[in-house]
DNA sequence: TGCCATGCTGGGAGCGCTCCCGGGAGCGCT
DNA sequence: AGCGCTCCCGGGAGCGCTCCCAGCATGGCA
């Protein structure tokens, strides 16, 4: 079985080689009895155009890059970054599109892909997930001339990309904790190399300062978004007996939660709790998780829409997309359980 | 800015086309003065050949497609996948190959990317992972020619693929729990249509059969590989007052423990729990949880070392590789605790 | 001196596609 | 009848690379 070629399926229908390719490419000019006469050798025979063949002419390749910086290696366990890829990989696959994945594993590897992917013509254009503050890979992108999409704030305000409201988020969060009458609020943050950890403390802060409240720096400890790291956390701020705790992320939430466990601290009677995500299910802790629940698939799913209009538009309209957050009240934070 | 050629990078060094190609993918017959001279002006010119031009002519695309199943959705959040990916990623960086994802929704999707992957020449072979009982697209690769391997053992016995020894594994756990001496042993098994799930499941029963132990339908309960199935099977499993738990996976373990916190059942003393897979930090479980440790990220690196010798041998020596498993005695299983 | 092997280099052909242009058929109008 | 238009269709050219073969030196040998 040799592979099939537009020529072959042109001569099987009794047309050129161009008519074929018009048909497929559904372009105007070809009568309604030939388009039938082709498109019915083409899926008797199961032909499908060469891809390299494609590209090499039109310089598409329907390739998506899709960017996960060795940074976030423990993260990649974090729930947050199935659906997130979930969200790229759905709306990629509407547009016909294909995900290239690039995970490093050192800042060698992440250069060298720069040759690979990019001047090598492999994609069409780049996803980067788990923005950094300074960014290595989105500097030397945004002097190339590869079309890129981040998914978080840059820290350079020029580069497109799709975020969520972090700091509108964590205010909500902490307004609510401040609604509730707590005190000695404390907050388990989100690490200060992300600037994702960056706008939820500034968010956090923001709204205490905006009631008045002071934040002694013993009530911020910090986390790097693991479990593990929100029991550390917690079991620092301890000392300190905060009566209500934001947590910049649902998994750090929960390690707290296990600290407090292990520690005899009652949630919410001793410490009311609060994360960060909105990915956990109710019932994986206890009590159930309040939340600050942010829209993951639709970031993922934005992310590649920005992208695909960048490819066509070659200079699309905002370069920042903010998706809104949302409190979900249950019952950590000290409120009743909604009825069933 | 034009795009470099070929032919550019030869008038640059003052030879031809053809002598810059020799130089490039490191044929013999070049003098080393002209090669040296190419090589120059190769880097600064920082050129890269055209990718698809060179697989036009080569049909080698150096991609290799990453399939992951609907099925698993759920499982993206297991640590297993991010470390598994971590193991595939780090060895296909080193062989200069780019990994394409292929997740989908639904079986629909699933289809839909045999023509656009497959048929078009755009991988130049596969891994899949998530094994499943009478995986559709398997069958479908087997009639191709396009090689691939999966991860986990197929249905099908002559499908190269590379796995980890879960019989042995799951005997190797449960004779641990005998030789403890419960009596009343039980399992929360994974789900019976991947074939994982149904050796560890194996594995249990020929242990207990081994040692001459009966073991009652009601003692095996079977969870999906969440926390949250780990919890529901535990709390089925209670009726049957278990005093030793076989857990197929280590989350599904940990979902156990916690549903025996709350049952206010205490391991290892009311019940001895031990896991599988090795993936969890000893300290994220309180008492640390006894598992059979599977090494992931070799299977991983060792699926794609066996993809590229099917790539150029066209028939690599074996069939199946199977990776051996460990106990790592803990707490749970009402071991000591090792000397820190 | 002639001859063949050997080392290195250049250029033609062609991979399978898209784009462009030219041309035939059919139609309506002057 | 002749003209110009639209509607279809076919074929040439060329994308940037690899592969193959021919050709030019050079050197060793009879």
């Amino acid at each position: 079985m040799k592979r099939l070629t537009l020529e072959e399926i042109g001569r099987l229908a009794g047309v050129s080689r161009s008519t074929v390719s018009r048909v497929i490419n559904e372009q105007p000019d070809v009568s309604p009895e030939v388009k039938k006469r082709v498109l019915d050798v083409i899926d008797e025979t199961g032909y499908q155009p060469n891809r390299a063949a494609r590209s090499l002419v039109s310089s598409r390749t329907d390739l998506l890059g899709l960017v996960i910086p060795s940074s976030v290696h423990n993260l990649f366990a974090d729930p947050y970054f199935g659906r997130l890829i979930r969200g790229i990989t759905s709306a990629a696959n509407a547009a016909h599109q294909t995900l290239s994945l690039f995970l490093f594993e050192d800042e060698r590897e992440e250069l060298e892909l720069y040759g690979r992917a990019v001047a090598s013509g492999l994609v069409d254009g780049m996803i980067i997930t788990a923005t950094r503050m300074g960014d290595p890979l989105a500097q030397r992108l945004r002097d190339g001339r590869l079309p890129f999409v981040m998914v978080g704030r840059p820290d350079a305000d020029d580069i497109p990309h799709v975020d969520v409201d972090n700091q509108a988020g964590a205010r909500l969060a902490t307004e609510h904790l401040i609604g509730h009458g707590y005190e000695r609020i404390g907050t388990i943050a989100a690490p200060s190399n992300t600037t994702t950890g960056v706008d939820r403390r500034t968010g956090f802060l923001d709204a205490m300062r905006a009631a008045g409240r002071a934040v002694k720096s013993p009530l911020i400890a910090e986390g790097d978004f693991t479990v593990e790291s929100g029991r550390f956390a917690m079991d620092r701020l301890l000392s300190q007996q905060p009566d209500a705790v934001f947590c910049a992320s649902d998994t750090m939430a929960a390690g707290a939660m296990q600290a407090l466990e292990a520690a005899g601290v009652r949630v919410p009677d001793d410490i009311a709790i609060i994360g960060f995500d909105g990915i956990l299910d109710p019932s994986a802790t206890d009590p159930s998780l309040t939340t600050i629940s942010q829209p993951v698939r639709a970031t993922g799913e934005r992310a590649v829409n920005r992208l695909l209009e960048l490819l066509d538009d070659g200079t699309s309209s905002p370069v920042r997309t903010v998706l809104p957050t949302e409190l979900i009240t249950r019952r950590s934070c000290g409120c009743e359980e909604a009825a069933a």
